[in-house]
DNA sequence: TTACTTATAATAGTAATACTATTATATTTG
DNA sequence: CAAATATAATAGTATTACTATTATAAGTAA
């Protein structure tokens, strides 16, 4: 499944050229998904950019306004990128408790796999999402950029696992609280899994996170 | 309770010159909480600061080092003010399962009472907390900053959350990753309401936050 | 092939940021 | 009153996150 050379579109207010039209828009791309792991968003410059990609700063402006659209670009990606696993996975599985059995391990699992057919790095990618997505969205702009649609594709996510829990639990009150929850929590527990563990119980090896998360919603949608 | 005078004492890694030692320093506390709630932290900056409190760029340098080190400051004094108020309230209360109770309507409720003794608005603080305090520990020196002990005031808060949750339930596997889901949830669920409401089920009055989480806590330690 | 269009690169410049360093002037304390 | 300390003012720096302009290269249509 993840090898399936899936094209993922994003919409055209996210950018200002769509970088998927040229070679360098996709060298911008996959290069600032590297810079931005390495450096963290607040070192990673356009201009250092433009210098790796053997170009010039000012190019990079012709694709994206600014550093903080390019991040949002990569969070649309990376939220599209899920949704189809999501929408695979779930294909054809009767089940509904199964259904969202599968969709929770996508949300919380670490992300190993790079989908070679691609210019993106998605290990990568999660990584970013870990670190520095919610930057993003902590901004004094919030609710400018919320109307123009940068976060419409994380909220379908939200959305779409909600209906699973609804599915399975309709009277439950609180869906996309849980779903939101778990997945902000998942990305938290591996960042604080790596930097701050005593506010985790991680242990190698053991899919604690995903183990955690799995029980948390079961119990939570089980009616007595 | 709340209205103890009571005194928050910092550790002295986390400033260059205690601002409780002089009424400036009191002023740049006071006022930059004012200011990043009004500003938001990238738009807050010393400059700023030194014109509002009639004082200069210079002088709050003297204080802390960098912006990054007063908002660490705050967010340490946060939590040692959660703590105080996590003690006291849970202070000569038999029942286990009450004083988690209790516990959890301390980190997830929202702050609505300003203790009027201190020159320190808590509500403004805890507002700050749900929007910046993640830029505090999503930057690439968290290591070592987590080892000059900035984090420390917040990991023990979730520490002794987390043994009220062995007490209760003893044999449950993920007592920390509960509370640091629970604590950083309730964060979220306060911004998203406010900005990203499809992510939650938030409504007006209804403290559905605090019982979102109550719920989700209690039937995650119930055994069968 | 030429002319036109479009993409890219290079250069320069700007206001602001996040500081550091130095000196001058108050204020406190011994 | 002198000495020490705190604060304020001034100036300066490297970098950032851009904008604007111009030059050059490549692709395409007549």
């Amino acid at each position: 499944m993840d090898k399936l050379p899936l094209h993922i579109s994003i919409s055209s207010d996210l950018y200002t050229k769509n970088p998927e039209s040229s070679v360098l828009g996709q060298k911008i791309v996959s290069k600032s998904i590297e810079m931005i792991d390495a450096l963290g968003f607040e070192d990673f410059t356009f201009k250092k950019l433009g210098v790796e990609i053997g170009s010039n700063e000012s190019s990079v402006y012709r694709y994206f306004e600014s550093k903080h659209a390019l991040l949002v670009y990569l969070i649309n990606w990376y939220w599209s990128w899920i949704e189809y696993k999501l929408v695979f996975s779930t294909l054809n599985v009767p089940s509904a408790n199964e259904r969202l059995t599968k969709a929770i391990f996508i949300v919380t699992a670490e992300v190993t796999e790079d989908n070679a057919f691609s210019y993106i790095n998605e290990v990568l990618l999660n990584k970013i999402i870990v670190s520095e997505s919610s930057k993003a969205y902590h901004t004094k702009a919030i609710d400018d950029e919320n109307k123009k649609g940068y976060y419409k594709t994380y909220k379908r996510v939200v959305q779409r696992i909600s209906d699973l829990v609804l599915e399975l639990n309709p009277s439950y009150e609180f869906p996309h609280m849980l779903i939101s929850t778990v997945i902000e929590g998942a990305h938290h527990q591996r960042y604080f899994s790596k930097h701050l563990p005593s506010l985790t119980d991680f242990e190698e090896g053991k899919n604690n996170i995903v183990r955690f998360y799995e029980n948390l919603v079961f119990k939570a949608l089980a009616k007595k």
